[in-house]
DNA sequence: CGCGTATTGTGAGACAATTTCATAATATTC
DNA sequence: GAATATTATGAAATTGTCTCACAATACGCG
């Protein structure tokens, strides 16, 4: 007994144009097409879905409980249609996005506020569990882009560079490395130093600076959360590197000071990653847009 | 575009099988078959339901929409696959039932309560609306069984014959007509005469005794209630005449007294129409079985 | 890296289901 | 009871689906 969801279009035309003649007239199809769609059905049912002895057909009670499981069903499918055509229009999708660098929040968030107003079908996430393969992920379709200041070579993955960043360090006022213009690797031997609880390789600090001068800071302290990060810095209970981005919105009313690592700074680039027939989609598109201007301009004090 | 059941079963089995080719084995279909099959759903969805990069094919975005909506759908067509089976193994049904006496109510409602225990899946229910033309309605399909005293010889409608009642005459010990050991119809100029609201050709007393002996009431009074009826006539407001089964129960413990109509009483029949088709259904035979037998055993003195 | 294995894709023909056409049968209406 | 509207049926045409055989592609392992 195997159900299709033409018969249940079946039924519920036929309700609704009141019998089975009209109803073939509105699917554009014969009426005999109806009449034999009809019969085989109820033969697969078993069961007598309309009244035979009058002469506009009507449902029975069976075939009233089916015309409600049809109108249950068929306005979701038709939901699901619709769906699909404004996949195909590229008004909706999935943007779900692996953010490597841990302080992207800081500026993907708003950027991702604004997207939502613009393209309001498209099913938005940011998932920062798979930070670790978060290209292969990219490639089998578990993320859509992927934030990452590393672009490696890959096929069917498009890198795009959104803007450059300054890793920049950040002390107490207080700090005897705050009477310094700029600090080096050595520097940060006598230092407790505050990072993100991630992998070395993905901290600036390491990757650029300290790992290959060997350098080890005194201690390191994991905090998850940029705003007490910041708050550990003012009061001196450490040091740390963070993004320039991260920097600029509070700089003004804390107590802590900014210096450039080594004499000239570190410039980095952050890239997205997105895999290359999905890039050209309008609103793949215009997040890249948004991407590349929007966490450069001046913003509110939020936090 | 036009979706079928087969493709939400052909997704839930891919995803559920993990894969395209354990899928086709489930479903005892070539592998070929399945391929053919998604390939032509997504050119119809005109959306990569599939990531086609990785080996055992995994669902896309797109894909994962589509799987549930399957996953949302198919358990409601397996119900209704399942309520047919019932109804084809005849332990499901409709049972809607058109009464034409008012009265019987009384009987009835006990009766499809102890039924409901007996045959849960059954759609039980009583109509009291459509009195009027019950017997098409029946032929119509629009209930299943209906209770009258009037057997007619119609095509396709079966009458089973319930139990013999008397309508008897009930009054106040206090009325005059109390002293008399049965009523004729010349008893009636005098009395008002208490009713059920609906058509006199419906009513024992007047088709059996008052028509045909061309009597008219001196007043008639209408009530919906039998409880009322009966408080009205304790209290010599009226009289009425009422089946016979509606005064055992409450005989003892009031003030009225019955009498029968016409010195060896009035006997009348009741039935129950059904459609021939429905006559020797399990469910159906159960009810007729009950409805002869139940309402004629001592009952407990609820209203 | 290359080979074997597992998995999916493709094309042609067989098969099954659906539709149409023509017409019969049956209700409904006046 | 004729006229009309509606549904049913059978055979042929059409369309869609499945199978078979084999090609193409991805994955894993040494």
């Amino acid at each position: 007994m195997y159900f299709e969801l033409r018969h249940l279009r079946t039924i519920k035309a036929i309700n609704d144009a009141g019998g089975l003649a009209r109803a073939a007239d509105q699917m554009n199809i014969t009426q005999s097409a109806l009449s034999h769609q009809v019969k085989g059905l109820e033969d697969q049912a078993g069961v007598e879905l309309f009244v035979r002895r009058t002469k506009p057909l009507r449902l029975s009670a069976a075939g009233m409980r089916f015309l409600k499981l049809a109108e249950r069903v068929l306005p979701e499918v038709e939901a699901l249609e619709e769906d699909f055509r404004n996949l195909r229009q590229g008004r909706s999708g999935r943007l779900h996005i692996a953010i490597e660098c841990h302080a992207c929040f800081e500026w993907l968030f708003p950027v991702l506020e604004q997207f939502r107003r613009a393209w309001p079908d498209v099913d938005v996430d940011i998932r920062p569990g798979l930070a670790f393969d978060a290209l292969p992920a990219l490639q089998r379709e578990d993320v859509d882009v992927v934030v990452s200041s590393d672009p490696e070579s890959l096929d069917g993955i498009d890198f795009s560079a959104l803007f450059d960043y300054e890793p920049v360090f950040v002390a107490s006022s207080q700090h005897p490395l705050a009477a310094k213009d700029f600090v080096v690797a050595d520097d940060f031997r006598d230092v407790t130093l505050i990072t993100y609880p991630v992998d070395r390789s993905r901290l600036d600090v390491f990757t650029e600076l300290l790992l290959p001068a060997k350098v080890e800071p005194r201690a390191i302290r994991q905090v998850e959360l940029t705003a007490v990060i910041l708050l550990l810095v003012a009061s001196n209970r450490g040091v740390a590197v963070l993004p320039d981005w991260v920097l600029r919105d509070v700089k003004l009313d804390s107590d802590y000071v900014t210096r450039p690592l080594t004499k000239r700074g570190i410039t980095r680039r952050l890239y997205a990653a997105t895999r290359d027939k999905d890039t050209s989609q309008p609103f793949m598109a215009y997040l890249l847009r948004l991407a590349r201007t929007e966490p450069l301009k001046p913003r509110r004090m939020s936090a």
